[in-house]
DNA sequence: CCTACCGATCGGTAGG
DNA sequence: CCTACCGATCGGTAGG
């Protein structure tokens, strides 16, 4: 179950499931990296969808993770928020390929599976609309959709999987700085009143 | 080459490449969606890869075209980067299927293809990165990092194909105006000084 | 961890 | 647009 093969199997195909996607890997090639034949992964994992399945939960533990302490903090809400972002993105930066596979293959897991992401997921959202809403009823964010003002939040810190990256010009905590500039001050200062209630 | 029974290919793979994802979609399932055998399919394309590639394609001159009367325009920053999320939301309200395939599946087209997409993709990010110069040069946004900047924008709207729904609780336009709500704001009231060139 | 192999299925074609 | 089929390759197993 968690022999160091087992792991390395994990890396490789971490790699190869977010360089490629799940379906266009196949376990020759993940066996080739590793200087193995295709058959014998099988006495250190269960499946190709396990394989998915255990980096995918380990990914969703990572960002768990990064915002546990934030979900109950005193702080104020511009300060958890910053922090949230700060947090996020650190986890992507630290493992880009975790991350593109948690956001893209996780669909490919069969039923139990998909939905406790998809859970999890709903859950981490929470926390981050919980930060702003707190915020907003504190008076230190403009009055709006919490709802929605977290999506965007997140939509953006999401999307960073896809060009984030560690080892290029701008280091990470750089990037965080600019993604709290423009989110905190348009809570703060942007006009969000009236798109919380009218719409049907 | 453009049928209407190609056309109704295009439609069903679309559709089951944004549900699965390419490869875990079959011809055989594409087919049996439209009544037809396997087949019979490659009387209407040359093969699996060109249908994806005229999906991609497609899917990017419609968010170019929805942008394209503002890259040159005369009116103020704010305006134009209103619309521009306005019209990128469009476009993946429009055809959240076409979107996913879009922004998921375009890596899976071989070299010259992929290459091609990359760079179009980069020229539309252009456009916005345009705009929020502009509007930083004007003084109409707070000075930064106009590139940053320009993805914080984008990072946030495209990761809406995820839960963007025209069918859902919020109209399309109420969206677009919660996400320039926050954008705009931070990027006229946000500190953005500070982050453009003082990293490595 | 390997050799050898299995049943299933894939994208695509030939010939009508 | 169908029948019939092809070579290739897939995830996974048996038996060592």
């Amino acid at each position: 179950m968690s022999g160091t093969r087992q792991i390395d199997i994990a890396i490789v195909a971490e790699r190869l499931f977010a360089a490629r996607g799940y379906y266009a890997t196949t376990m020759r090639e993940v066996a080739r990296e590793l200087d193995m034949k295709a058959g014998s992964l099988y006495a250190h994992i269960d499946s190709k969808e396990a394989l998915l399945a255990e980096i995918v939960e380990r990914a969703a533990d990572a960002f768990d993770a990064a915002i546990a302490a934030l979900a109950h903090s005193k702080e104020p809400a511009e300060i958890r928020l910053r922090a949230a972002i700060r947090a996020h993105l650190g986890v992507i930066a630290a493992s880009r390929s975790a991350a593109a596979v948690y956001f893209n293959e996780w669909r490919h897991l069969s039923e139990p599976h998909a939905a406790r992401i998809t859970q999890r997921r709903d859950r981490y959202e929470a926390v981050w609309r919980g930060i702003i809403a707190d915020g907003m009823a504190r008076g230190s964010f403009a009055p709006g959709d919490a709802r929605m003002a977290a999506r965007v939040c997140l939509s953006a810190c999401n999307w960073s999987y896809q060009w984030l990256d560690p080892a290029g010009p701008m280091k990470v905590g750089a990037v965080a700085e600019a993604f709290a500039g423009i989110l905190l001050g348009g809570l703060v200062h942007g006009e969000l009143a009236g798109i919380s209630t009218e719409q049907q």
